[in-house]
DNA sequence: AATAAAGTGCAATGGAAGTGCATTTTTAAC
DNA sequence: GTTAAAAATGCACTTCCATTGCACTTTATT
């Protein structure tokens, strides 16, 4: 098991209280975040820092964007060998219209996109909207 | 060949000056657009006009929403026999990352997509983002 | 023509993303 | 250890888009 520090270290991110913190919240959750639940976490923080920590994280492939259609970004946590970065990785989002939240369908791969001739496809975003597991249950 | 004025009325929308202009640039364009990009179209009119437009057109099913991920709300009109308006008919997005542009792949229908158990899938947005047609020539 | 209903325009609000700069903290060099 | 450089953080601000309230105008109805 690593601990947070090695995992930063290991991404090449230099560790903070800050960051180590935020990874931490990351990590307890399950459902993809937007920034103002992190800072509601963190009442002593200051939006731009979180703003910018997870950009970092971003461009270190800790976190990927999720783009859920709420027109609010959401961040969650890659899973160990998510491939986020060479922007392969392409498993779908599902957004529950009942509890509102976001979560990773890490394991579902998205299917081939059929595209037009002519037509290249560089990147695809999948999202999946209904009720989530623990809503219909 | 329906006139605009037919096109409204069959949708049971009151039929104005404004409205049949915003109809007209939407069916000469075959991308998908934005508020401003409609704004800048007519100079006259509000923007409070056009955006009330957009929601009546898309309560009766005349336009979609788009979401590219752009994170700008894009626009574009319904195809002949499109089933916006009962949530199924589930065309794709294709969104070029060179001229910016969106639009409707409206003969490619999404794949089934695969949900773990216990959720209940109701919609699905797809975005596919890449380089198209005209840019890749 | 009178009235009600719907559409339109102006002004303003709110939320989120993003930036510049000063300050603090961390790292590295001496 | 002290110091200089680099990175991180916090504050203030700006911008952009979505959205709403209210007054005014236009359209439909009788």
């Amino acid at each position: 098991m690593e601990t947070i520090e090695q995992v930063l270290e290991s991404k090449n991110i230099r560790v903070t209280a800050m960051r180590m913190l935020i990874y931490k919240f990351l990590a307890e959750k399950d459902v993809a975040v937007t920034l103002s639940d992190i800072e509601n976490a963190f009442a002593k923080s200051d939006r731009t820092t979180l703003y910018r920590t997870m950009k970092t994280f971003e461009d270190k492939a800790i976190v990927h964007q999720i783009d859920d259609g709420t027109g609010i970004t959401k961040y969650a946590l890659c899973e160990q060998g998510c491939n986020c970065d060479i922007k392969t990785d392409l498993h779908l989002h599902f957004h529950c219209n009942n509890c509102k939240e976001t979560i990773c369908l890490t394991d579902h791969k998205i299917p081939q996109i059929k595209v037009p001739n002519g037509f290249v496809s560089e990147n695809v975003n999948l999202v999946v909207k209904g009720i989530c597991d623990k809503c219909s249950s």
